[in-house]
DNA sequence: GTCTATAAACCGATAGAC
DNA sequence: GTCTATCGGTTTATAGAC
């Protein structure tokens, strides 16, 4: 039951957006008084973090699902189907998409959702770390990242276990975030009368990437 | 008068978000009847409009200073200082950045704003173009863009009419878009529990950028 | 569990007096 | 130009009957 609200929800998300959403309109699309669904979400922000929490979830499962299925390939190509699964969940699902890497749907502070967004992290470190304990070993990452960064932005890898440098594991964040920022971007319509052969474009952008975090070939 | 008001709104724009931005409550705060917006301002609509060209216009000339004022730095310094500059005016100025950059804040079909945003890639093409023309040559950024990429991502600089190869201009498009939804990123406050040494991590980030665009030394 | 009814706000926009 | 008053709509959330 709470399912069938989430998926009306989704809908309307798709419809009008994450700060349009309104507990009535889901309610009137789905038949029933808005009271009603106060039984299952004590309020519209619970609705919210849950809508947020799920997309957190489905896009890292579908990060994962695209690794399993190039599981036996190069670790180039296994970091490029991760980014075009990304990147393509991100086309079908725009709304969600930036419910989780947009601005804050809610008011209230961000709750530091360092949990859900893990699992998608977890899924890139993983090519990275595989592709540097690969007999193929990866050429160290461009750049000198400097002591101060290497610490903290190590420490995410060592709770994740992976066993991978700190610079390579700085030049990976820093890629993350890139990736997810170039996704958002085209996500948002910024590339409208600019780029038109995003398809291709994402892949060169992404082949820079995969340099840029040191996975070999 | 019509200062006035866009001032106190882009207060309300800080304080709460340009979805929840009323004319209402610029009117209240400011001590007048809402009507009277109604003579500056014949919409909401038009309203949001004018602070998004203010912020595209203040984040290019931001963007320009910062390139006059290296001026005789080597390119990648002045690469350097203009990335430095956006991401400084982003973090003093989020909620106009997101404006800009984030998820449109009229339901309306987004207004195409090439035009506007020209200011700050013009900006930065120019760093380029100087640095590909040169006494140091600049290296072939690295990978090879495909031609169907090249063709359409050639064409804005063409219209800014910079003497710079398609391939370049591929890559520095990437580059820009990469660096945009970075600076996006860190504006979210996604790097929170995450990155500590913001600064050098973005310094870090931003020398890949230039080793990126092709842009040498 | 689902409903009706309602409270208490907020909003964009307009009409018309002064 | 600025105001008062208002229309017609939205929302979150609750109270209480069935």
């Amino acid at each position: 039951m709470t399912a069938r609200i989430k998926d009306e929800a989704r809908r309307r998300l798709a419809a009008q957006g994450a700060q349009q959403l309104s507990v009535r309109a889901v309610a009137r699309e789905l038949g029933m008084a808005s009271s009603t669904v106060y039984r299952y979400f004590p309020s519209r922000e619970h609705l919210v973090t849950a809508l947020t929490h799920d997309a957190h979830d489905t896009l890292g499962r579908c990060a994962e699902r695209a690794l399993d299925s190039a599981s036996g390939a190069a670790a180039v190509d296994r970091w490029n189907a991760v980014c075009r699964a990304v990147r393509t969940w991100a086309l079908l699902h725009p709304h969600e998409y930036v419910l989780v890497y947009g601005p804050p749907a809610l008011p209230k502070a961000a709750p530091a959702a360092v949990g859900p967004a893990a699992r998608l992290a977890r899924t890139l470190l993983r090519v990275a770390s595989d592709a540097h304990a690969g007999d193929v070993p990866d050429e160290p990452p461009a750049g000198r990242p400097c002591a101060g960064v290497g610490a903290d932005t190590g420490r995410p890898a060592a709770e994740l276990s992976c066993g991978l440098p700190a610079d390579h594991t700085t030049c990976l964040t820093a890629v993350m975030a890139q990736l997810l920022g170039l996704v958002a971007f085209e996500v948002l319509g910024q590339f409208d009368h600019v780029v038109q052969a995003r398809e291709e474009f994402f892949a060169h952008t992404c082949a820079g990437f995969a340099r840029q975090a040191g996975i070999g070939v």
